[in-house]
RNA sequence: GCCCGGGUGGCGAAAUUGGUAUACGCGCAAGACUUAAAAUUUUGUUGCCGUAAGGCAGUGUGGGUUCGAUUCCCACCCCGGGCACCA
């Protein structure tokens, strides 16, 4: 896939691109001679054993949960990879060695992807071959991803340019041309002319060809196309889908009733407070959902006090109740927590009071499902936050709280649905009546709205200037000279020309057409303008000034009526004048190119039988050798010349029939290659089904955020059809997505040779190593997000490494004689073979009275478990930059202890193996262990060692920090109070004062009140 | 215009059931080691005032809720991204 960023753009407002002309590589401050650490002997001889092991392939284990974790293949560029580049790959690398540390069979695969206008607009170039300029690419960048270290499965790899691979992307073209999906169309298409090709409407960039920056022109050709508008709604709808989950529960309760509220404006929330007590009634769910107040539904006719004490009546029993009133500050932090519930929730809160504890038996079947609980004010929120009850149903719908069905970045989704563009609205027919009838046919006009409310406001029609009834009524328009001026001059315009916004409006009127508005059967006049597209809704609207920005300016400048109306019923009005449509802006994906690089469209064009497929037995239909793979700018590829390889019999008739010389777009063969990597080898079928029921989904898909509205949306249309044909067992392909944000130059603007600011990898694994550049790389901020490079920065990356290799000196073991008596207390040395000798290792920890204390021991034991959980943690959330802070802290705090014994440091090992992989399985085999520490079980933290028993008592006043103190943990409030008001700071602050109030979290702090 | 995301030291950034803001790293300053430098190491490092103890201010701006707000609410400013004469 192509690397393109889309945007140059500095990281934040205030940092302005600092121009440092100087951005070669630096020379490292880094001397590892002094402690023996040789990064690029230790780097080169893992991976060697490493891929000799063969320990990294992936098996389909039916015993083991699976894991997919899958990068977006490179598009090998002339270039080479710049640092930005193995982000995503150290990403995925991480998450795959710490899923296969934690017993998961993983599938790591890497290819390439190659076909397409880059490649080949290289080669023309640099005048050879695409072919070998692909495989010369190919072998660079596979050499710069294997000095990383990243755990791939090299026997997996696929190309998109090799024949074995794409006869299986044109078999899939062919089950969608069986099905109807693949079409060829005679329209205008987007044309650019500087690389000689149609483009996709995902090509163009604010009228601009993506690749070149050519402004795109509109062509009439005819087309390959791939129907991707019938999957428009499924693609839209499934970004939103829950996870299907069984749920069985049927007993009735307003939380899973079906006939429950599904808008949560119409939902209530009442906070009861007892009777006599500053306490209020929690509600609980049996399915362990604990609330702070009662939830019901308002029903029809309702007023939301009405639905309140209904509620409160009918599900606590308790009859005297009254309304205090709606959201009051008083219970301001019950209101928030209400709202944090659903932020978009706009639920009304109503607070009640109990005049009485009379109260009066409740169903049985509400019983059933809840209890109630009477808890003071101060402690509502820990009740109803209690971790072990976290809550299953969703508040509003009273369905089961489900996962959504893609985990992807909101923005990504948001991204997609605005490209699918749906909109609801009503085509409505608009008769045409002009006087000079030449026929006795009254022409309509259908236009497109979403304001069919709006309709009475209808003053005026407009049409496209390209709509073709402009030219079946020409004859009958008074000013044809004057229309057929600005039909002329609206096609001269760009694309970029005519949709741009600050663009004055301009128009003509068809004198001598009307329109007759049906609502209220008023004559209109009828205009042509620009503004107006031919390709969206139906290439004309009915204008309503009054309530729509564009068609007012338009009135405005021509002096058209403007008339404010009372809106209609929307419902009525289709109901009476049109039809509910819906429209979409995703338009079907131009599928052919008029290029040499690609995949050949497996089609012959029969003088007899019209489009003939190539039969699936012929499969793959090799891209023949050609002279001249310049493009041909006629509409034609490169292919057309070959007219050995064009002129063919048709497979049907066998006579005189002609070869598709178009080539199918960049964007094929990427559309379906995650299949292909579960059974890379197979020759019958793109994916054997087991293997690919076993793989499927992806389960974590890394990439970069411009793919957002290309690959994303093409992979999903495709994987959804060769679902519905039976060829893939699940509708979407990558559950879980996830963007990594650039790596941009050290001036702050995006990597580029223009700019000179290219910092290359392999420069960095020479003088760093391969293990630095990963860490620092997942330490540099939060993955998502765009950041400057910066190799003065590195050091402290190297720094932590060279730290831990110098720790493992600290590591104490005791030395066993042949009678298994502990002869003495050693240490590893740096050096390899010191250390070592006849005598046996054991555990230093299990030595009574050994070199480490049971103090020290404990804390870093303390420590260490502590490291593990919040590792373990950060690695699932892929925030990798607090996990690696948090290995930091833990081998500061080992150093200054100066002692660990051999099982604490294979922890810190361990956590650290994703990360660093050299170096830990250098250190991993340096205190003895035989086996490779990257199939080692990933460690298990222990509750109880995490445990505080001494902890930091904050003492505010008036809720400023007056000081702090030490107890020991769980400390009862009265003495942490009394410590708290006995602190000399604090004295300070409160003698002669009046103290109203004092507030103590356990564990956390006393605030003392005074005035 | 509509829709997403974001704004915290000199810099990259931590911190979410509302509870000690600035963890970790870079840089910088001072000390140790060294003939010297590098490397290493120790200490310090939000700003202002103060020799210090300490005080005041402080998470884009202005309000609000609260004993307590980077965190919740309201309004606004700025930055980044997506869509855009889409009817």
């Amino acid at each position: 896939m192509n690397k393109k960023a889309k945007k140059i753009a500095v990281v934040k407002s205030k940092q302005k691109p600092k121009v440092k002309p100087r951005v070669k590589f630096s020379k490292p401050k880094v001397k590892s001679k002094d402690i023996n650490y040789d990064h690029l002997k230790i780097e080169n001889k893992w991976q060697k054993k490493w891929a000799a092991s063969k320990i990294y392939n992936s098996k389909e284990d039916t015993k083991k949960e699976k894991c997919y974790v899958l990068d977006m293949f490179p598009y090998p560029s002339g270039e080479g990879l710049h640092v930005g580049h193995p982000k995503g790959y150290i990403a995925t690398d991480i998450f795959s060695r710490f899923n296969r540390m934690n017993g998961k069979s993983i599938l790591h695969p890497i290819g390439f992807d190659a076909f397409g206008l880059p490649a080949e607009n290289y080669a023309i170039k640099t005048k050879t071959n695409p072919e070998i300029a692909v495989k010369k690419n190919v072998a660079r960048y596979k050499k710069q991803l294997e000095i990383l270290g990243l755990d791939y499965d090299w026997s997996r790899e696929v190309n998109t340019t090799d024949a074995k691979y794409y006869k299986w992307t044109q078999w899939i073209f062919l089950q969608m041309l069986k099905k109807g999906l693949a079409y060829e169309s005679f329209e205008p298409v987007n044309w650019c002319p500087t690389d000689k090709t149609v483009l996709a409407n995902e090509d163009v960039e604010n009228g601009r060809c993506e690749r070149c920056g050519t402004p795109v022109e509109k062509k009439l050709m005819k087309q390959w196309v791939l129907k991707i508008t019938d999957y428009a709604d499924r693609l839209l709808k499934d970004l939103d889908a829950l996870e299907t989950k069984e749920f069985s529960n049927k007993i009735g309760s307003d939380a899973f009733r079906k006939d429950a509220p599904v808008n949560e404006r119409y939902v209530v929330h009442c906070l009861v407070k007892h009777w006599s007590e500053n306490k209020f009634l929690c509600m609980r769910w049996k399915k362990n959902d604990w609330r702070g107040y009662v939830v019901g539904g308002i029903e029809h006719g309702e007023t939301p006090i009405e639905t309140a004490l209904r509620e409160v009546r009918e599900e606590t029993g308790y009859k005297n109740v009254v309304v205090k009133k709606v959201v009051g500050n008083m219970v301001a932090q019950f209101y928030q927590e209400v709202k944090k519930e659903n932020r978009r929730a706009h639920v009304t809160t109503i607070y009640l009071e109990l005049t009485n504890g009379e109260q009066i038996d409740i169903p049985q079947h509400e019983k059933d499902i809840q209890d109630m609980e009477w808890v003071p004010y101060e402690n509502v929120r820990d009740f109803v936050n209690r971790e072990d009850l976290k809550y299953e149903w969703d508040l509003f719908t009273g369905a089961a709280k489900q996962k959504p069905l893609l985990d992807w970045p909101e923005s990504i989704k948001e991204s997609q649905r605005n490209w699918i563009g749906r909109s609801e609205g009503a085509e409505i027919d608009f008769r045409l009546n002009f006087p000079k009838k030449l026929d006795d046919n009254m022409h309509s006009v259908k236009v497109f709205t979403t304001r069919p409310d709006t309709i009475f406001g209808a003053t005026y029609m407009v049409l496209a200037p390209e709509h073709p009834l402009v030219q079946v009524v020409m004859e009958n328009i008074e000013n044809r000279n004057e229309v057929q001026e600005y039909i002329a001059g609206a096609k001269l315009e760009t694309e970029i020309e005519r949709t741009d916004v600050k663009k004055e409006k301009s128009g003509v009127e068809l004198k001598g057409i009307k329109a007759i508005n049906p609502a209220n059967n008023e004559e209109i006049p009828v205009w042509i303008s620009d503004y107006v597209l031919a390709d969206y809704g139906t290439g004309a609207v009915m204008a309503v000034p009054a309530h729509d920005t564009r068609d007012a300016e338009f009135a405005k400048k021509y002096n058209l009526p403007i008339r404010e109306i009372e809106l209609e019923n929307r419902d009525d009005m289709i109901h009476k004048y049109g039809r509910s449509i819906v429209k979409y802006k995703l338009r079907d994906w131009v599928f052919s190119r008029q290029r040499y690089w690609g995949e050949p469209i497996p089609v012959i064009h029969c003088e007899k039988c019209g489009v003939v497929p190539v039969p699936e037995k012929d499969l793959p239909l090799v891209l023949p050798r050609v002279k001249s793979y310049e493009p041909t700018g006629n509409g034609e590829s490169p292919l057309a010349a070959i007219t050995k390889w064009v002129n063919v019999k048709c497979p049907k008739c066998k006579g005189k029939a002609r070869r598709e010389t178009n080539t199918m777009p960049q964007w094929a063969g990427s559309s379906w290659y995650y299949l292909r990597y579960m059974d890379p080898k197979n020759s019958k079928q793109l994916a054997d089904a087991m293997k690919e029921k076993y793989w499927s989904p992806v389960d974590l898909y890394v990439g970069g955020a411009e793919h957002a509205t290309r690959h994303l949306i093409y992979a999903r249309f495709w994987h959804k059809f060769l679902f519905d044909i039976g060829v893939v067992s699940g509708t979407e392909p990558f559950k879980k997505l996830q963007h990594v944000g650039l790596i941009m130059g050290e001036d702050g603007r995006k990597m580029s040779k223009r700019f000179g600011n290219v910092v290359n990898p392999d420069d960095i694994v020479n003088t760093f190593g391969a293990d630095t550049l990963r860490i620092y790389e997942m330490f540099m901020g939060p993955f998502d997000q765009q950041i400057a490079w910066s190799t003065d920065s590195i050091v402290g990356a190297r720094r932590f490494i060279e730290k831990l290799w110098k720790l493992v000196a600290k590591v104490t073991y005791a030395v066993v004689t042949e009678t298994g008596e502990i002869d003495s207390v050693a240490t590893f040395g740096l050096n390899e073979g010191e250390g070592e000798g006849g005598a046996a290792r054991a555990e230093a920890d299990t030595v009574r009275g050994g070199t480490i204390s049971t103090v020290s021991a404990n804390h870093i034991n303390k420590i260490l478990h502590k490291t593990i959980k919040k590792v373990t943690e950060d690695i699932e959330l892929l925030h990798f930059n607090t996990a690696i802070s948090a290995l930091m802290i833990a081998v500061n705090e080992i150093e200054k202890i100066g002692s660990v014994t051999r099982s604490q440091y294979e922890i810190l090992l361990k956590l650290l193996a994703p990360f660093a992989p050299h170096v830990t399985e250098e250190l991993w085999y340096a205190v003895g262990n035989k086996k490779s520490i990257h199939i080692a079980d990933w460690p298990k933290f222990d509750p109880s060692l995490i445990v505080e028993n001494e902890v930091n008592i904050a003492v505010q006043v008036n809720g400023k920090i007056r000081g702090s103190f030490k107890a020991a943990a769980d400390l009862s409030k009265e003495e942490l109070e009394m410590i708290a008001k006995k602190l000399p700071e604090v004295v300070k602050w409160i003698q002669d004062k009046n103290i109203t109030k004092v507030i103590v979290v356990p564990n956390r702090l006393v605030n003392i009140v005074v005035l």
